[in-house]
DNA sequence: GACTCGTTGGATCGTCGCTCCAATACGCTA
DNA sequence: TAGCGTATTGGAGCGACGATCCAACGAGTC
């Protein structure tokens, strides 16, 4: 082998804001979160941390750049033409299949909520809303609650799945955990919590989430 | 003076988890989130790094307990004994009144949920929707749903917080800021996000937040 | 063929959370 | 009262992080 120039030759594969998003989303699927570091990030791209800032301003640009397109493929792969409350819960149903896919996008939405993504996910449920003949000075409102419920159930998905990733063997296991913490607690005390223990153990997070979107709609249909 | 020992004596005001929380809250209150770091307690409480993981598990331990003690305070100064409907407004706004004077719960909340501070307003509010009268197998499902909702809500305020803390002046300038922002996008692609704008800037967050759990119970009232 | 300038890679910086351990004095026992 | 065990203390130091800075490179332009 030609021994190594004392510098690497120019890279004939060309960086970009997007290659290094796509890396970084790899990343950030496989590994979860705090695997997301610059220096594997550089190993990854087989480049230096100068290149990646020349493409990009820092490491919060790449989360939220990372969250914009997950996001925003969800919301173009949507069917809108269904009748609006089907829509509305197609919307949720699919930001919630998206964020249990990559649920480090649950915890950036919460963490900059003024970047495109959220942006995206207001219009098209405040739209939705507008369809569904909610008065004009709800709108905002119910908007608003709806998205805030999206963005804690995204919340706690990102949480369960951080502390899935080191330790706690798989979900079933966790939830049984859980479960039996809270059972074991005084019912005296925490009467709600201890009964709640065994639908705990056995509630599936996809069912439950669309039950509270139901719970918002049938609130929303009142303020008409 | 004396000369100061070749090692400063053991403290007489006895380090305790008490005081390191009550410090970190401080810390925590005046300067944000990302003010609260080992070092700068040490230098608050004129102790090392040592003192301080004696007492405590990781800094992760220190800011859930804070938490703890915050949602503690908030959830037994709270009147329960007014009709189920009331106290549970009364409850969530307790809760978003914490969470607005103390910012970095709200992103602790979301960030660890299975610590004790959830469950104690899972306790809270699931007594007071069983009061309501909601049928036992919705529950669960009407808890995390109320939950979850306050809890985007607690996320948003901390991420708001989180950014007037550097620079962006005060919280008008923001929302003005915001909002020009929303109203130069194009109306044809953001129609509900362009219309909203007006709204964004005059906008109060409690009464938002109110509005949002209005609806809430609303479409609680419809399982009945 | 010379020059330019958008890219590139990595040495380096300051800060972080945390570990580790020698040193210390409180409180118990005799 | 003297001695001892142990809970508590402070801080040097470690490894990893995000970010900056700059010398070197080569694809395009004329």
């Amino acid at each position: 082998m030609a021994a190594k120039a004392q510098r690497t030759p120019r890279r004939t594969d060309a960086l970009s804001k997007e290659r290094i998003i796509e890396a970084a989303t790899e990343i950030l699927d496989t590994d979860g979160e705090n695997a997301l570091t610059l220096r594997v990030l550089t190993t990854r791209l087989n480049t230096g941390y100068g290149a990646i800032y020349h493409h990009v301003a820092n490491k919060s640009d790449v989360l939220a750049a990372a969250t914009d397109e997950v996001i925003a493929r969800v919301m173009t792969g949507v069917v809108i033409d269904a009748p609006p409350r089907e829509a509305l819960r197609a919307v949720a149903l699919g930001l919630f299949d998206a964020i249990d896919a990559h649920p480090w996008v649950g915890a950036q939405l919460s963490r900059e909520p003024w970047r495109p993504a959220l942006l995206e996910i207001y219009e098209s449920i405040g739209r939705l809303l507008d369809a569904l003949h909610v008065p004009e000075r709800a709108l905002f409102d119910a908007a608003g609650a709806l998205v805030n419920y999206v963005l804690g159930v995204a919340g706690q998905n990102a949480a369960n799945a951080r502390a899935l990733a080191h330790g706690e063997a798989d979900r079933s296991v966790f939830l049984a955990t859980a479960a039996a913490h809270w059972s074991q607690l005084d019912p005296d005390k925490y009467p709600f919590v201890h009964k709640a223990a065994t639908q705990l153990r056995e509630h599936d997070d996809r069912e439950q989430f669309l039950a509270g979107v139901d719970i918002f709609l049938a609130g929303i249909a009142t303020l008409r």
